[in-house]
DNA sequence: AGCTAATCGAGACGGTACGTCGTGTCTTTTC
DNA sequence: GAAAAGACACGACGTACCGTCTCGATTAGCT
């Protein structure tokens, strides 16, 4: 959505506003944040700067609509009909996206308006935070608010820690992986997710039974928690 | 924690160290990440630009440098006797770090690395890493370790799992605070933590009574995954 | 007079000329000629810069039709009977056209015409300097075939050595003046030129009695003058 | 001259300052005023714009500095006893200076200093005229001085429309001359200068004597003023 | 005491990006 | 079918910061 185009004139080539934004990622997921320049962008699109200026009137913005315009395709509504299913399509969905470049991006971005002064640019950004990271989390949410209704969920339990934790679970988890788990969290999402989502769903059924008993977590190896597995 | 100082020559001056990790701090409160130059620091300071780089290497080293020495350690040790005692001290700890500065900037130097090409950067920021986050990884390494001695966790659970959840819920939650629930959560961390805690903990309980529910489906398909193609 | 309008299609807005010249002369005494641009115009005009284009295709010329447009003629047709007379009347009339900011552009394009490579602009810049320097030719002429039927002028005698020095007096006189000079300058242009004209006329009275003086020399070798193997 | 150096810290690379003049001149001498800029400066020199904006706040100081460089070497103080012989001497000197590019410029500069609006660089640029054209005319007037001493100018003389007069005559002599002719120009400037000079001469004499009688100027082509001859 | 070696202020330097502005061309709609 | 309006590629503006560098002036310990 880039800033209001006018009626007279000659009109905005149609084109130019997808290819500035693919040429955005590209620039960003190459080079970072600290290196994303505008400057950049219209040399990589083989571009002036003002068909960027004219749409986008800072970096930040025309970022947040790069980001936007891949991330709708996400589509994060499962109808499984259990609880454990629901949650495994979207954690593998989720580890699929913030294990490609967009998700870096994301969540770069989102930690660069955490940090930002809030009277700084919040306005523009925040709507981001909220509609891209939030929507990812408000999928979760939405899952849990079905397991209710089918009664696999307290209708009084915290859905929002619990939408976090899977979250926040998945993406630490991606950004921890070595080179090679990642190949193979690439190449089957499922069954990389397979273990958190149990873990997950153990935690979030209404009223266990007591009896504790032998876990029949096929753990990960037990050797202790490596510097990368932790973040 | 500026980089190695050298025997021969003239020493450096005992108190600069500080006053640049003190105006450092000045500079970035005032104006924020975006803002935060060298330069900047070095005119703030009174000082040339040659006694920053004689310390530190990049600004982010500075940054994370002065944040630390003005933070008070983390509670990371404790001994509650019980697994949820133990996991809401840590986890209530890590709010309150993620929630401020320094938290901020840990987080967006965590990510640089784990987005950064392994060659790039690799050995001055792995150390800064180890550095900063390895207090988490022993707090929470002992934890479950204590856990798997009190019979509270099986000794072949997916740890990394479970600590990729409690942490990246930790972390998440920190980031999608409002303002007003920010203020909420830095007054009262335990109880802010009080519900993930309970739910990861009952997750993490060795054996569930009953079967873990209908989820034997083989997941569909991923209808509406277009992301990989559209990257 | 903007450039030649076409006979199909859209009339031309028959205002129109007008406006973007009163804007053009608004925005040159605002502003000066280091800030005078063709879009600044079109936007104090409230239109767009095609409509600039269409009628003139450098600011020069859009400038200079400005000016013109609100210039009355110079007296440029003397007839005073005497070379004396009609000189006075030409040089002050010259000085009064090169004190005004007419005269100032119409100088500016000039020399970018005799510094521009011929095949350059050559086309467009032509025709507009007949325009304007058109009647300074020929009343300069005309003055001087008169003088020549009076007498006091041979007919053999380097014309174009006394124009040249006759106009590049007054071109240069009118630049070297002080703000103070200038302003008294405007106020009686003919008391300015008396003195150059009476000396201009002294050296064409076509006979002098005695010999030349002493000029024989050969001008000994040109110390000093190293400007040529500088550049 | 380039602005005040400071005696602390690096030192200034003592060559650059000329190098970057030079790389001036080339740039102005290729592209004329309308495309020079500090940033196809600081290319063709090599160097950052830093360097450039370092030593001159603006691209007029910039280039008045680079003409004075070179203009200084052009000493204009013939001595061969005569008014005629001197003056001979300075107005070839001036044919040839103006004849070459950097003559050029100093013209357009000067010119540029005249239009623009007196509060804006006036300062800068008025020391420019001043010295640079002033010194030109300055070298005239001193030649009339000494014809004053010698008895071949009478005291009262108006010697700055004099001087005005030769120095315009030579320049717009310069700038009219067709290709051709300025070749013969430039091969020898004091023919091209003879008629001229004898021309203003004439006119400086102290007493003529009345008697008409027919001129010895050996004229050019007397078809006429074309347009070129007058500019 | 003299030498060596580092620190430190200061600032030059080659780069690069910023966001604004102006150029002249091109592509539409409007009349 | 030209006029008019705005999009567009291009590039300069002057400022700011990067990280490296070269200075001079200190300020120690080591001969």
């Amino acid at each position: 959505m880039p800033s209001e185009p006018s009626a007279a004139g000659r009109p905005r080539d149609p084109d130019l506003s997808g290819r500035l934004m693919t040429a955005a990622l590209e620039e960003y997921t190459r080079t970072g944040w600290a290196s994303f320049s505008m400057q950049g962008v219209a040399r990589r699109a083989g571009v002036g700067k003002s068909a960027l200026y004219l749409r986008w009137a800072t970096k930040e913005l025309l970022l947040v609509d790069s980001l936007e315009s891949v991330t709708r395709p996400l589509v994060m509504d499962p109808n499984t009909g259990s609880l454990h299913g629901d949650l495994l399509e979207v954690a593998s969905s989720l580890l699929q996206f913030y294990l490609g470049p967009v998700g870096w991006v994301t969540m770069r971005v989102a930690m660069d308006i955490a940090v930002e002064e809030p009277e700084l640019h919040a306005a523009d950004l925040d709507a981001y935070q909220t509609k891209v990271v939030g929507m990812h989390r408000a999928a979760i949410s939405k899952i849990l608010t079905s397991a209710v209704e089918r009664g696999e969920l307290n209708a009084g339990a915290d859905k929002r820690s619990m939408a976090s934790c899977l979250f926040g679970g998945v993406v630490v988890h991606s950004m921890a992986l070595s080179p090679s788990e990642r190949e193979r969290a690439c190449a089957d999402p499922r069954a990389e997710m397979e273990s958190m989502v149990a873990f997950v769903v153990r935690g979030i059924r209404p009223e266990p039974s007591s009896g504790p008993g032998p876990a029949v977590l096929e753990s990960g190896d037990a050797d202790g928690l490596r510097l990368q597995e932790l973040l």
